[in-house]
DNA sequence: TAGTACATGTAACAGGTTACATGATTGA
DNA sequence: TCAATCATGTAACCTGTTACATGTACTA
């Protein structure tokens, strides 16, 4: 369900096709929300079936035409609905956790390796989101509202991100006294 | 597939019928992995037929049988090459990030409530996990290591909360500005 | 007598992943 | 010439949710 409302509020922001949607999700989109593309496509058909959104067929030389989505009246009005109703927490699934719980039937040092490289790719994904901010809030204290709840999703994903490094290192503490 | 290994760690601890699983993922394992009953019988069910767990038949009086089911010699050996293959970060996903994308479509009085039963909501999970912290490990400096490595899963739930509550008080007072 | 805990499940559907499929253009 | 980018999709499968179904025992 919620995908349905992720396309939507990208989509307010600015039409877009599929192959543009997908992009948001890999960039700083990625801060709340990830799909594949045969996910969006999916989506974006039931969408238009329930006729939230208008399409604007845009022919191509050379590529396949693109098919440019918006946001209609309806589509509109079911995401602020939608917006208004209270948000659940997400229960956490973390693979990792379930690695560490069992951890004794490997040695140390994979478990080493394990922390680190997740230690590795938050400090990439930290980074991401600070050249982000750096480019598009360089000013946070004087944003319209608009701009700085966007610019809070993003501090969300860097609080988030940094949690996770600090988290490791005091794993990888624990596990240097193991050797 | 990392369900059937959550439920494989859970059973390598201790012998348990779906049930118990269930009540398992509400609790302190809820700080790694969650699942519904229907869920979890379906994937019991499953690696029964894989052959990596085994099944006992308690008759019990007045109630129906319980299935105790425990982990064979193949599914621990499944399981410790699982937890040695290294782990992918997970994408975020949170609705109620979405809904702060796309604020400006409600009152901001309106995001105020969310983000505040949000911050109980992660308070409340917090002073759980404390409980079940000062309850287990109440000394964690001297803790065997595989009760060690379930203590670090703890501090991972325990920091991810913090980092909610403390991002929630953040937009909190952004949002007080607005009125 | 109503609700909760115990204990298991089926069926239908929705959400998400993986593999396959097409085909032009651009840059290394 | 090989890979990447642009651009869309289908099919099969696996994962997760919601609703339904059964039945006892205990507690408020």
């Amino acid at each position: 369900m919620s995908l349905s409302y992720a396309l939507l509020a990208l989509l307010l922001d600015c039409p877009s096709s599929g192959y543009e949607l997908n992009k948001a999700f890999e960039g700083s989109i990625g801060c709340f929300w990830k799909a594949s593309h045969q996910q969006i496509y999916r989506e974006l058909g039931k969408l238009e079936e329930l006729g939230w959104v208008n399409v604007q067929l845009v022919p191509q030389a050379g590529k396949p035409d693109k098919k440019i989505y918006s946001v209609n009246e309806l589509g509109r009005s079911q995401l602020t609905a939608w917006t208004a109703r209270p948000a659940d927490i997400t229960p956490i699934k973390e693979e990792i956790l379930i690695k560490l719980f069992v951890g004794t039937l490997v040695e140390p040092h994979v478990l080493q390796s394990h922390i680190q490289q997740h230690r590795q790719d938050y400090e990439a994904l930290l980074a991401a989101y600070e050249t982000i901010a750096a480019k598009w809030f360089p000013a946070p204290q004087n944003l319209p509202v608009e701009d700085h709840l966007r610019y809070l999703t993003l501090r969300c994903g860097m609080r988030y991100a940094t949690s996770w490094i600090d988290w490791c290192d005091e794993v990888l503490a624990y596990l240097a006294t193991l050797n």
